[in-house]
DNA sequence: CAAATGATTCGCT
DNA sequence: GCGAATCATTTGG
């Protein structure tokens, strides 16, 4: 399928946030693929977005992938442990992003299973299958994305974006998860998700 | 099942 | 020093 080029990711965060979901992201990494739709995503509108690491124009160099130009990744460590997977947006200077919150897993399955649990798909239980790829870090852990895919080129060919099979489904809106802080921005519907899906990380 | 809690490191003040 | 765009585990109904 076709890879998205700058033009897709340059344009309007919410747009993009919402066309984003069904297509499909894949990383090539030890001569092997692994893919998985996009399920869930969420939308960070810029300096004047309270809940975005942007909010105030603040420029440090966590924050400056977000500030570059659309197509590239803005990888940040949360909470001590885990990674977040961003795709920044708009033109270079204008710091919005889209966070991946959720996939449905389509290529190397067995590899992300690995990655996650380090264990085979027949010593699963139904609780680690269901938790495979439903949240942003956990996305992160499957798809092995980490700090050193900061800044990364989504128009290149390690990390990158491709057309989906499927734009058969209705998109949900909802409150963006786990920023409390963020006053009268929490309660901005800009979580979108596909109708339905059971990857859904909250819904 | 849902709710509560503890984990663990980095980035910035 | 503190808080974070989270998650696994434990606890209780």
């Amino acid at each position: 399928m076709k890879k998205l080029n700058r033009n897709f990711y340059n344009r309007d965060t919410l747009i993009v946030a919402k066309e984003l979901l069904g297509k499909v992201l894949v990383h090539e990494v030890n001569g092997m693929r692994i893919s998985a739709r996009i399920v869930e995503v969420e939308a960070y509108m810029g300096t004047a977005d309270k809940a975005a690491h942007s909010y105030g124009g603040k420029r440090t160099p966590r924050v400056e992938p977000m500030y570059g130009m659309a197509g590239f990744a803005y990888v940040y460590f949360i909470y001590g442990m885990y990674y977040c997977f961003n795709v920044v947006t708009q033109e270079e200077g204008r710091a919005e992003a889209v966070l991946i919150r959720a996939l449905e897993p389509i290529e190397g399955l067995d590899s992300m299973i690995y990655n996650r649990f380090k264990k085979k798909y027949e010593d699963l239980n139904r609780y680690q299958i269901k938790n495979l790829v439903n949240g942003p870090g956990k996305l992160c852990n499957a798809m092995l994305i980490d700090k050193t895919l900061n800044k990364e080129d989504l128009c290149g060919n390690r990390l990158y974006i491709v057309e989906g099979e499927d734009s058969n489904f209705t998109i949900k809106s909802a409150k963006r998860v786990g920023i409390d802080y963020a006053e009268e921005a929490k309660d901005y519907l800009w979580r979108f998700y596909i109708e339905g899906n059971p990857n859904v990380s909250i819904k």
